[in-house]
DNA sequence: ACCTGAACACCGTTCAAGT
DNA sequence: ACCTGAACACCGTTCAAGT
């Protein structure tokens, strides 16, 4: 049994009951309405539907961001551990494609997300701690990959990242893109010719 | 001397000396307020920088779309006439990537820009004609460049203005990112290997 | 014809008052 | 300690009234 479903506050002390209800419902209530409208959805939605306040949403998750990290953190953390095990595998090229295919999902999730990942990266809100421990995991698969000679020496983790950015901020814009496709694209340009 | 200097109204009829002069405090200040906040900058900023009634902005522009495009038109046509003179170069290879590095400083004009566009060329508001008539020089030199051998012939020129359209999306969001590097690297990926 | 701005329906955020 | 919701400052859009 994972510990990680009895884990109540990622906080600091034990929360009141009904505070502690509260906040199991405002996710529960974010996660359907960012399901449904993306990651810039009303607030003042997410409150009505969980039954509470608007001032307990925001008293639980000060920020937009605090929200979105909440509920994404599990997925965050598989995807890094994800890329800890990918690190093991024989072929790095087709780990580091692999594990690319699971950060292009993950982004997915909710439409914005991507966009928020992106931003988060370069600043140092909660959702840019997630990003950054993720992004570190990455940079060790690249450089693996180089290693093994497999992807070009000048190609930097930034690029292989931004590149995955770019194409996660195109895929949510409508169904006409492919993403795996165009990932597939990208990384034969880092691919290190014979 | 160019006639578009002395174009009034790419509409229908002249309009009266007073709205035409509206128009073109409209276009003034929203050239102003995009260029410092973005096509998603507020349009009582733009109406009120420009003197004119919130109304008067609705009714010379309907749509925020339709500002965007007026705004832009002109540029529109000068990478499409780049396109279409880029058709006769030599190197069909560097004809395109030349192109498309127009393309990305285009899509840079203002913030916000190139996620409009990307919709657009998904949709059927007149931001969306520039951009298929755009698209449609795209796909010549990407075919043409296909002819020549220097494009993997299972690329599309979909692939192509995805690829470009990412990229144009995520270099928007912050100065780490490196347009024309990330073009290099993703065209590296769909040229032909002899 | 065209312009104006009040009116309406939203939104994010704060904070005094409650329990 | 925590919750509530009114209050405030915004925003996009429409439309009746003016010239």
């Amino acid at each position: 049994m994972s510990p990680a479903l009895f884990t109540v506050d990622p906080e600091r002390r034990p929360l009141r009951a009904d505070a502690q209800r509260n906040r199991a419902r405002l996710l529960e209530a974010a996660e359907a309405v960012f399901t449904a409208h993306g990651t810039e959805a009303s607030l003042d939605d997410i409150a009505r539907r969980a039954g509470v306040g608007i001032g307990t949403l925001y008293r639980h998750f000060p920020t937009r961001d605090d929200l979105v990290e909440s509920l994404i953190h599990s997925m965050t953390d598989e995807v890094i551990a994800r890329g800890q095990e990918l690190l093991e595998a024989d072929d790095a090229f087709a780990a580091l494609h692999t594990w690319l295919q699971s950060v292009l999902r993950q982004n997915a999730t909710y439409r914005g997300l991507a966009g928020s990942m992106v931003d988060a990266s370069c600043g140092d809100s909660r959702l840019g701690d997630a990003c950054q421990r993720q992004q570190a995991v990455g940079a060790e698969l690249v450089a693996r990959a180089q290693e093994q000679g497999s992807v070009r020496p000048d190609v930097t983790w930034e690029d292989v990242i931004d590149l995955t950015s770019a194409i996660a901020l195109v895929i949510e814009r409508g169904p006409r893109h492919d993403g795996d496709r165009l990932l597939g694209l990208a990384l034969d340009g880092l691919r290190y010719q014979r």
